[in-house]
DNA sequence: TGTATTGGTTCATTATATAAACCTATGGTT
DNA sequence: AACCATAGGTTTATATAATGAACCAATACA
């Protein structure tokens, strides 16, 4: 593995629930030597993707990081289509709703937005999301490239008793999902957590997914209806916000999932 | 240099004028070997940084970027203290604001807004800004740390005719700056462009600088005190949005160099 | 058809990354 | 006050990973 890549991995690290990391917390978090782990930070701090705290010397992200997203959100705008749909989206369901970002590598959480009506909701923490075990993973599976799924197939961990073990289970679950125009999936990445997504498109090809991440007590049929439905919603307005359009087969599929009265 | 710095500088090449940039472009932008260029983009891409456009090939910002800044933008708010305070300043002098963050290796722009009245205006480009070359460096100098004026002698490069060539040059510029509370610097940076800059400060100590870059041909004493007092409010605001207070010195500073009806 | 350019790959050579041990400062305990 | 644990950071021989010239395949132009 590259030293670059190393270093790189330092900041997968960072979470909403922690911001800043101290050379020792990282040193343990990475396992990695001390010494190299020092360089590391100081190479990306020189760079500006990382500052130090002034008062606690741990680190946390830096300034270039927002130059970096800002130059990148005016010439490829993404979070803006995101700003109505996805609250929305949380409100209509009462769940969690999330958006990720496809790339050659695999799926990126872009933004969550979570329903206040209920204490007890699905949380996020994960910055990338595993091909195979998510409902957004899925969705991205069965309308994506076939190099998409070789590298799902590459690693299968197995987070809980549901997670697809075998290719064949994917497939199986891919396929249900491109005959939907939705992906499900039943706590296969955390245990009591249901989710649902969709594909997102841009202007040349399937561009993310759009996801509502349920707690799984909470699942009725009435829900399920509710969330299918206002899913393809989100997803249809956020699609043509990225400039996208919906493939026929996937805009005729979401005709007969939602009903009719949903249709374009 | 460490080949983490060597990667990273990869970034610096992208801009606003240009947001993708191929494999042979970055090798003779960067003047490095192309094998060792790719591999160095493949890393970075690896990593969520760069993406490459599925048509072109050519990389670009990727979207773990994006998702790097919401997270310090949610713990750490800086561009949402900005969003009122500096199109406002834009405005009211006719010129073009901009804010950039300091971090322990100098400052790094963070946004900026142009006026709309005139065609002829100042646009920006440079993601760093040279302490000893710009207002917003002087002023950044003026009220920071001794560390960084050790830091700003380190490298002096001459843009212009009028750029402090000598320490004893630029301490004096600084000194100036820390009398009135205000930096100045005309055409230092690029001709035909006068720079004014405050401090800009978060709960702990200095955090930035706004200034404004001025068509120089169009600097009348008038518009000069139009964007001194309006440089002040604009200041205000941002450092209070951040966290921030004014030392004392400095806010006596502004009151006699703005006027009283301006003081807090 | 020929030529220039693109993105990407190979492999011997060489430079850079690594990790154990060490240093210094600080905060909390006894 | 002495002690211990932990923090951030540094040193140096050793080992691993970075480098770049030459090469390939594909596309674009004329």
């Amino acid at each position: 593995m590259s030293t670059i890549a190393k270093a790189m991995e330092l900041l997968d690290f960072f979470s909403l629930d922690r911001p800043e990391i101290g050379l020792s917390d990282f040193h343990r978090l990475a396992r990695r030597d001390k010494a190299t782990t020092f360089r590391h930070l100081s190479a990306l701090e020189s760079a500006g993707l990382l500052e130090q705290n002034p008062t606690t010397r741990a680190y946390r992200i830096g300034p270039a990081v927002l130059r970096l997203a800002h130059m990148r959100e005016v010439t490829l705008p993404r979070r803006a289509g995101l700003r109505v749909a996805l609250p929305r989206l949380a409100e209509a369901t009462g769940e969690t709703a999330h958006a990720s970002l496809l790339d050659a590598t695999g799926l990126t959480t872009l933004a969550h937005h979570e329903a206040p009506q209920y204490s007890a909701r699905v949380v996020l923490h994960e910055p990338r999301l595993p091909l195979h075990a998510t409902a957004s993973g899925i969705a991205a599976l069965a309308f994506g490239g076939g190099d998409l799924m070789a590298r799902a197939l590459a690693a299968m961990p197995a987070y809980t008793e549901t997670t697809a073990r075998s290719p064949e289970e994917l497939a199986a679950a891919v396929a249900r999902a491109r005959a939907a125009g939705i992906a499900m999936s039943d706590q296969t990445f955390e245990t009591g957590v249901t989710g649902f997504a969709a594909p997102l498109f841009d202007s040349s090809s399937i561009a993310g997914a759009v996801a509502v991440a349920a707690v799984s007590s909470r699942v009725t049929p009435e829900l399920q209806t509710i969330i299918l439905t206002e899913l393809i919603k989100a997803a249809r307005t956020i699609s043509a916000n990225w400039g996208g359009t919906i493939p026929p087969a996937l805009a005729a599929a979401w005709a007969a999932q939602a009903g009719p009265e949903t249709a374009p």
